[in-house]
DNA sequence: CGTGACGTTCAAAACTATTTGAAGGTTCTA
DNA sequence: TAGAACCTTCAAATAGTTTTGAACGTCACG
C-alpha cells in the first residue's frame, strides 16, 4: 500500500541533496522550497501527499500547498491519483530537460523578450533626436548612444536565440550539444 | 572640462535603458542598482563621478559608494584618473562578452561546482549503503535514489561544460556557439 | 596644523519576500 | 445531513535584503 511510505525523517543523502538544489535553484531566482519539495519527491520512489512532505521538510501546510501549485504551474510536478486514496499525491518531473526547457521558454523568454522591445524602443527615440535636434552636442551623445544601445540590442537578441537553441535541443536530445562542448574544450 | 558633465537628470532614454537593465541584472541575481549604475556609465560620453551618479540616478552616497565597489569587485566599471580632478571618476566596460564571461566564470561556476560536490558525495554515502545495508528495501531506495542523483550530475557537469565553452568561445566570439545551436533545430 | 572636499562604513530604518496558521471551502463517507 | 479529512487562501508575522545618512578616515592645500 502507498500510503505506509513513512511519514518520516529524510535520509541525510536526501536532505543533503535537497538543500543544494534548493539553493541552485534559489539563485535561479525561484523559491528555495520549490526547490527542496521538488527534489524530495524525485528522490522518493512513490509518490507523496502534501502531508509526507509537511513533514519531511518541516513546512507548514500552507507552504506546503502554495508551493505545490507553484510547481504543477510549472509543470515540473504532477499530481497523481492513487486507488483507493482520499489524498492528492505527487510526482516529479523526471525529464529533467523537459523541465528545464520549459522554465527557459517561459520566464527566460519572456525577461528578454522585453529587454529587446525596450531597447527598440530607445534607439527609435535616439533616432528621432538625431533628427530633430540642432544642439550638435546633443547629436553626438545621441549618437554614441545609439551605438551602445545598438550593442546591448545585440547582445539581448542572441541571448534569445542560445535560449531558443537549447530549448529546441532539449526537446530532442542533449548529446549533440554536450559533443559540441566537448569538441570545444582547449 | 570634464566636470562639467551635468549633475542633472537623465534622458528618458537613459532612464528607461537603465531600467530596464536593472531589471534584468536584478534577474540575474545582482542588485538592480548595480545594474542602473552600470548603464548610466556605459552611456555616458565621459567618465561620471560618484556624485554625478548619486544626482542621476537618486541615490544616497553611500549607496553609490557601495554600488561603485561592487562593480569594480566584478571588474564591470573602472576608476579613471582624471587631470586635475579631485574627485574619483568611473567608466563601464565596455567589452560586454569580456565582462558577462566574468561572471560565468566566477559566479556561476561557483554555484555549479559545489553543487556536483555535494551531488558526488551524495553518491558515495549511497555507495555505502548499498553496499552495508541489509535491509532489501533500502536498497533498492538507494538503488533508484543513486540513479536519480546521478541524472542531477549529469546535467550539472553538462551546465558547468556550457558555462566554460561560452566563456571560452566569449573571448572570442560567441557566433560558432550560436550557428551550432541554431544548426540544430529540427 | 586646520579646514574642506571626498570616500567609506555601518547601524538603523525602510522595504520585500517568505512563511505561518487559522478560517473557510470542498469532497467523501456514514 | 453531519462530520471528518483534506486542500486552499490570505492576513499577519517573520525573515531577509537594500538603502539611508551620520560618523569617521584620508588627503590636498593653504
Amino acid at each position: 500500500m502507498v500510503g505506509q511510505v513513512k511519514t518520516g525523517v529524510l535520509w541525510p543523502t536526501e536532505a543533503a541533496v535537497s538543500d543544494v538544489v534548493g539553493r541552485l535553484i534559489e539563485f535561479w531566482g525561484f523559491k528555495r522550497n520549490m526547490g527542496r519539495v521538488w527534489t524530495v519527491l524525485y528522490l522518493s520512489p512513490d509518490p507523496l501527499s502534501a502531508e509526507d512532505l509537511r513533514h519531511a521538510l518541516q513546512l507548514s501546510s500552507g507552504a506546503v500547498s502554495m508551493t505545490l501549485s507553484e510547481l504543477s504551474r510549472w509543470g515540473v510536478v504532477r499530481r497523481v491519483w492513487i486507488q483507493g486514496e482520499r489524498k492528492d499525491f505527487y510526482t516529479a518531473e523526471v525529464q529533467l530537460w523537459r523541465m528545464i526547457s520549459r522554465v527557459f521558454n517561459e520566464r527566460e523568454k519572456s525577461e528578454v523578450t522585453a529587454a529587446i522591445v525596450s531597447f527598440e524602443e530607445a534607439l527609435d527615440s535616439l533616432d528621432r533626436i538625431r533628427k530633430t535636434s540642432s544642439d550638435p552636442s546633443m547629436r553626438a551623445r545621441a549618437d554614441l548612444q545609439h551605438a551602445r544601445i545598438t550593442q546591448l540590442l545585440e547582445l539581448a537578441r542572441l541571448g534569445g536565440r542560445l535560449l531558443d537553441a537549447l530549448v529546441s535541443t532539449a526537446k530532442v536530445d542533449a548529446e549533440p550539444l554536450v559533443q559540441f562542448l566537448l569538441g570545444q574544450r582547449p
